[in-house]
DNA sequence: GCCAACGTTGGC
DNA sequence: GCCAACGTTGGC
């Protein structure tokens, strides 16, 4: 049963133009340092399930398209490495904190679906994204949402 | 750059 | 286990 998600990822980071010149068009998740989105890294995405990748902190908010998971949840090395920015002296390499995935571009928008254009369309208004102080980067939709949110990047 | 919202930390 | 202090996120 494929599932839907929505991960947000700042462009200075990494940007949807940095997963295009990506090898394969694919990259790992890293660097979720937050329990409730590493329990869906770790345990609800599956092979197949399709992701809403978002800019957030840019010009403009936006999604800018969709991409696939192609693998599911293993440990983030970056939680090992002390030279990495998203080191955690407080992992264990037997038994890992931070898990991520790899993601897939699948298809890109035609035109970002901006966060203001979310926000005014009613049949988005459940989503997580808009409500206030959320703050998860990875975080569930629903099929609906989903493709509402298609629909509007490809119409 | 500001600040509200939220998560985490650590003293008690 | 409570909660104040602090750090981070992310829209504005």
């Amino acid at each position: 049963m494929t599932k839907f998600w929505l991960v947000k990822s700042e462009p200075d980071v990494f940007s949807w133009n940095d997963l295009k010149k990506s090898k394969n068009q694919t990259t790992f998740w890293d660097g979720v340092r937050n329990y409730q989105a590493r329990n869906f890294l770790r345990d609800e995405m599956k092979l197949g399930d399709l992701v809403l990748f978002y800019h957030s902190n840019s010009d403009p908010l936006a999604v800018m398209g969709v991409c696939e998971v192609v693998k599911e949840g293993y440990p983030d090395h970056t939680q090992f490495d002390p030279e990495n920015i998203h080191y955690d002296e407080k992992a264990n390499p037997q038994n890992p904190t931070w898990f991520m995935v790899d993601l897939k571009l699948k298809f890109e928008f035609k035109k970002p679906v901006t966060l203001e254009q979310i926000k005014t369309n009613t049949k988005l208004k459940e989503m997580k994204l808009v409500q206030k102080g959320n703050r998860l980067s990875v975080m569930p939709l629903t099929k609906a949402e989903f493709d509402e949110i298609v629909k509007m990047g490809t119409e």
